[in-house]
DNA sequence: ACAACATACTAACGACCGTCAGTAGAACTG
DNA sequence: CAGTTCTACTGACGGTCGTTAGTATGTTGT
């Protein structure tokens, strides 16, 4: 089972193109890397899969990722980005748009959700790895975690300066249901009626937790 | 700040304990070391512990571990396990007792907090390195917290029968509640308070998540 | 055509890993 | 007392890991 490392596999590649030249993909190799990595470290966790396994899935060998990343770390590292950094400036524009603080952290979690299931790995990864990062690294993205973190606080807050929610801790809120929230991407399948998904969390946040604080009629008795 | 105890000079004494028995500590070994694994594990990450490191942490030498536990993995296994076996075996028991589903499952959330709460860094291991188990051990991780959900979507599904609960899909608020409270071992840190985490989670849950399809007075407006 | 660049390769290094074999000294049991 | 068990030790093995150096080859720019 083990590759033959002194040998060179002339048939064993995947694409044995005679013209020399096995990839035409220009620049988007790192992209190409970095998912493929990304769906190892989901599955096996980061320390488990080795630059080989990596490099295998995309038709290199191990020493030749170092071509487009410096490190392995930094694959990690470029996967966390992805689903931090990029995402929060995507996505946290929707909290500055007009309209009820209700509607625009509802806006806010429809994209966050469906963010999260179009990049379901990367978004597990990004979530489980952290302790893997350099120290600067992962200050990073928790960094950016938190503001993220800040802002959907401060439009619960304003939301219950308006009478739209009523919960006693907006911080406290806004960690909980960024918890429920992430917490799909680790059961999350690809047969999952997305649309449903979507509705009822934001139904969860909107008419749940956030307005757990206000009176409300008991159940029918009579 | 190196322990003395690396070197063993020929004549030497092993242990300056004036009682001679290094350790009196009988049979709580393997929980010692377990507990030890599990802070490690939390805060490192599974696969970038060592035994060695391990074992220093406890006062041993790595090859000492094998006659507590047969592999790293039944470590991990142990940590696991007592995350997911033990507190079911306590805590379900509260969802069979008299009284409403809604005192039924509060009870269960303040038992299920508080004991992640005592035990944050296995539970967060417990958690994070899943992949990490033999696939059968894995499994049974897995039918476990299953099971516990199960239980849980039960207990929600009687509280709508009996119209203390509004939800569409009781199975669908199983998961995100579980998943927003296990969140809590993410972020938690010892000086944060207890009671009001607790009841803070639990007025989330039974009075927000669960009543999110009850028709509700608007904000004020007279 | 020639230089410069980008990208892939082979080969190997040093470090560390989990694990095992063998041993020794205490602690119990009869 | 002898015999068994328990626990910790030393030392080492085979393997894998991330990474680097050096090299070959095809593409691009002038």
């Amino acid at each position: 089972m083990s590759a033959p490392r002194g040998e060179r596999p002339d048939g064993a590649e995947p694409e044995p193109s005679p013209s020399g030249r096995p990839r035409p993909i220009a620049g988007g190799r790192r992209a190409e890397i970095a998912a493929a990595a990304a769906r190892f470290f989901a599955e096996q966790g980061y320390h488990t899969v080795g630059m080989r396994e990596i490099a295998e899935a995309v038709g290199m060998r191990g020493a030749s990722l170092y071509n487009h990343f410096s490190s392995k770390e930094e694959v990690l590292y470029a996967i966390a980005l992805g689903m931090t950094k990029v995402p929060a400036e995507e996505h946290l524009p929707l909290l500055d748009a007009e309209g009820t603080p209700a509607t625009r952290l509802a806006a806010l979690l429809r994209a966050h959700i469906r963010h999260l299931a179009g990049h379901r790995v990367e978004h597990l990864v990004g979530l489980r790895e952290l302790p893997a990062l350099t120290p600067e690294h992962r200050a990073e993205i928790t960094d950016q975690r938190r503001y993220y973190q800040r802002r959907v606080r401060d439009v619960i807050a304003a939301g219950v300066r308006s009478g739209e929610f009523a919960v006693d801790s907006p911080g406290r809120a806004a960690v909980a249901i960024l918890d429920m929230v992430n917490g799909i991407s680790w059961w999350l399948r690809s047969d999952h009626d997305m649309d449903e998904i979507v509705e009822s969390y934001v139904g969860f946040v909107l008419d749940g937790i956030l307005q757990h604080g206000r009176a409300r009629p008991g159940p029918a008795s009579g």
